[in-house]
DNA sequence: TTAAATTTGTTAAAATTTTCACTATTCGAG
DNA sequence: CTCGAATAGTGAAAATTTTAACAAATTTAA
């Protein structure tokens, strides 16, 4: 019997740093840019020029030997490895500074993320309109109809009660601002981005730094 | 300060789960308990034990072994490693919805860190009050006194002039939210959170998902 | 006091990720 | 057309990080 070849594991690092590469690659095409190599890509974004390309080699060839990349197919390449060429919905729970913050943020849009459900578990905020979307109660998530993102922006003493109430109605992927663990059951995705764990790894490093090399970047 | 091993460089990753177990350790603390075991704490925060000791081992022994970690002397340990201990001034740069939400952040504070000067460029936010702090021309930046810690949050185009004028004005840390990569000199530590790109994470994972153990297919 | 049960700190092995080094391809000049 | 310069893709080496395994230390129970 043939054996279907497994599919090689996608380094987690190789994922984190498309974005970072589309990014860049969207900006550049602003500026007309129509063709970029890996090593001028590499020293825009702070690596090497191997690792880009060890990067893309794991996804298929995208690039033109002697000359480089089409910045427009490469976009379009890694956007479609990321799934950005597709509106993708979600819903926001927690519409503090944070959250209303988040639901203003103008970028998730332009990579096709659209928040449009918000939710508070503090009824006063029930009602309140935040751009296009008005505050619903908690309580009515079950019952919406489903949505596969969701944004968590409550205190941190809520957050596992909330992804309880996402995962139950139907979301499949979890970006936590909580900063505290969440559990979910297998075949949910959790992302967790905690402003102040970053604070604290910036300051570990201003404080430890050794002014040789160059310095912690990303 | 640490003597023990100070040659030993430090793995970055070790140093990003140092926030994860000093927010986990506070937390239990408030529910009173006093000792810790590797396993418990590993269970907890989703590692393996031995990975929560090889962090610590980096910095020294903690533990006791037979019992575990004192909850109490770990917090001040990590604490110490991290710098938590003292406070720590930040300015900001971009009064816009995140930034805004970023001053008004509870946990900021939490761990001693204090935006305590807001800066726009555009003219029309200044003088704005937000909290206890007075929204001020970004031109003023140079001529006010020190501070160590930055946090740009200004739109990804101005993201290096910003970077610029803050390590001008002797900003030793910065905190990038733009999502642009900025250069900044020798000396100077930068660390930057794109939300955009931890939401085009999510939605890879999301739709490239196979749930570990069993492999179960999609 | 001794033995069993825990649990740390650490060494070494395993796994993962990055970097190097080289081949092959392409373009453009002569 | 041929040559040289530029650059992608890739297998292997190097570096980094995680995991396993175990000796040593400590407590608890008898």
């Amino acid at each position: 019997m043939i054996l279907k070849k497994k599919k090689d594991k996608i380094p987690e690092r190789t994922i984190t740093r498309l974005p970072i590469y589309y990014n860049f690659l969207l900006e550049i095409q602003k500026n007309d840019i129509r063709m970029i190599s890996s090593q001028e890509m590499a020293r825009k974004v702070g690596i090497k020029a191997s690792q880009f390309r060890k990067d893309l080699s794991y996804f298929g060839e995208f690039g033109t030997q002697g000359l480089g990349y089409s910045v427009e197919h490469l976009i379009e390449k890694i956007g479609g490895i990321l799934h950005l060429n597709y509106r993708h919905n979600a819903v926001i729970v927690g519409v503090g500074n944070l959250g209303t913050a988040l639901m203003n943020y103008p970028h998730f849009g332009e990579w096709g993320f659209h928040i449009v459900r918000a939710y508070d578990l503090d009824t006063s905020k029930v009602g309140r309109k935040i751009g296009y979307t008005t505050v619903k109660d908690i309580r009515e998530l079950p019952r919406d109809i489903m949505i596969p993102l969701g944004i968590i922006a409550v205190p941190p003493s809520s957050a596992q009660e909330v992804a309880n109430l996402l995962v139950a109605s139907g979301v499949r992927g979890i970006l936590n601002f909580t900063g505290s663990r969440i559990e979910v059951p297998n075949g949910v995705v959790v992302r967790s981005v905690d402003l102040t764990y970053e604070l604290a790894v910036l300051n570990y490093y201003l404080s430890h730094f050794v002014p040789s090399g160059d310095s912690k970047k990303r």
